[in-house]
DNA sequence: CGCATCGTTGATGGGGATCAATAGCTGTGG
DNA sequence: CCACAGCTATTGATCCCCATCAACGATGCG
């Protein structure tokens, strides 16, 4: 049976190596799983949880709402991410997370992840680890918003949504899934729907990529990359990906 | 005399209690204090630094540069900072460190980092938590990047950049150094010079603020607070500021 | 099958980029 | 002490990428 950690324990080992007993020490985590809507919240700014959200299955965001209505979403997660692992050591939360598409959470104490990272040193390096390429993420998400334009930061974002379902092995051939609507490509690239729409079609129709019904399929990784001028290094993967052909 | 840590010392407490084990411990570590000229680069993307980078007096900016020669301002430090903490756990740095003008540093071995934490937790989970804070002033930026104005981001930035000199006092009353050029202020937050200083001028004339020669004076923190839309909750200050008056 | 959400298309406008040139400031050397 | 060089700040003119407004299909679900 594959236990619920299974994602958590890949997702790392994507990052850094683990040993048997990091292995055994995270499969045995005590976690409670619950079933989540698309568009449900988890966690909202201001909470201070006492459990880490560990997604299981399906697609998280993060964001923020300006006091005029306006969205911006910080992060898109995918199975194995820990989006509130910060939440850990900071005691209010400055953003909201929330399920992008209906999708399997398991729940971590606060206390189970202390006592583990107490137990075993190596975890507390690993995890540490992991919030630090979730920043470095965050830079790149910088970058693409202050210089590229629409075409190419769109497809960076799939070269990076890409990327990450890989080292988790959650893509199949060239293709992934991507339940995410055009509103919030959008508002995670601080673009408006229409031009979205527009911008994918142009891509779409230079023979780079696939998209409908919430799965993308890579048509032309080489092009695609260098449109969105894309090297996974901020990603710090552990073996970088490397494409098959095509 | 004051120790070359004694700003790290109080950036730590702007952030986090420390006891006096807590500073005795970090006032003894071992560092070696260079000056910077304006501009020079303290290190680049690819580099494996073996030490890390304390920001005594200065300024400091982390960027990228893109193939196309357009830059990226990621983030902005002050002194306290430690720039590039995350050398310590991230084998390789994606982006580059630079000094914005004539600095003081204090560089600090892994190994003395590394052992220090192992002799004090406590000390672990506050740096943790800095490198944290780094993060959630990314997502604060990727926010004004994708939502805000230009006028509203720049009034962001200066709030900002106010705020966290506060909280280790380096502010003068309602003014504070900011040795940027608009070249620079422009590249961070993803706007061409000529705007930069348009968008400048008119928060001049309304009054907002005072800006010249490297030196920031804010005229109405209610109102620039206001078109920036700023809520320090996001830097997790432990005593968030408050304006005396004015 | 009706309604809501999502995707698509067209038309118009604006915020900010870009190009180009001038003025001010700072340091440096003769 | 001035002249010059180089950078920084400023101003004006023009253009374009993308936002916004407004409909209209498509899709899926109860």
């Amino acid at each position: 049976m594959p236990a619920d950690t299974e994602m958590l324990i890949r997702k790392l080992e994507s990052i850094g190596e683990l040993s048997d007993q990091d292995r055994e020490a995270l499969a045995s985590l005590p976690v409670q799983v619950r079933h989540l809507e698309a568009d449900q919240d988890v966690v909202r700014e201001g909470d201070r949880p006492s459990v880490c959200c560990l997604l299981v299955d399906g697609f998280m965001h993060r964001y923020k709402v300006l006091p005029d209505g306006k969205r911006q979403i910080l992060a898109i997660h995918t199975p194995g991410d820990v989006p509130d692992l910060q939440s850990l050591f900071l005691r209010h939360l400055d953003h909201n997370l929330a399920a992008s598409a209906p999708s399997q959470a398991a729940f971590i104490p606060h206390e189970a992840l202390r006592a583990l990272m107490r137990q075993v040193l190596t975890l507390t390096e690993l995890l540490w680890r992991d919030t630090l390429i979730d920043a470095a993420i965050f830079r790149e998400w910088i970058v693409a918003m202050g210089q590229r334009s629409a075409r190419s930061h769109l497809a960076h974002l799939l070269c990076e949504v890409f990327t990450r379902l890989r080292a988790v092995g959650m893509t199949q051939d060239h293709s992934c899934s991507l339940p995410l609507t055009q509103a919030e490509l959008g508002d995670a690239c601080g673009l408006s729907t229409v031009h979205v729409n527009r911008t994918l079609q142009a891509l779409r129709g230079d023979g780079l990529i696939e998209l409908q019904s919430h799965r993308l399929t890579i048509l032309d990784w080489a092009r695609l990359k260098e449109v969105a001028q894309f090297d996974p290094a901020y990603l710090h993967l552990r073996q970088p990906f490397v494409p098959t052909r095509l």
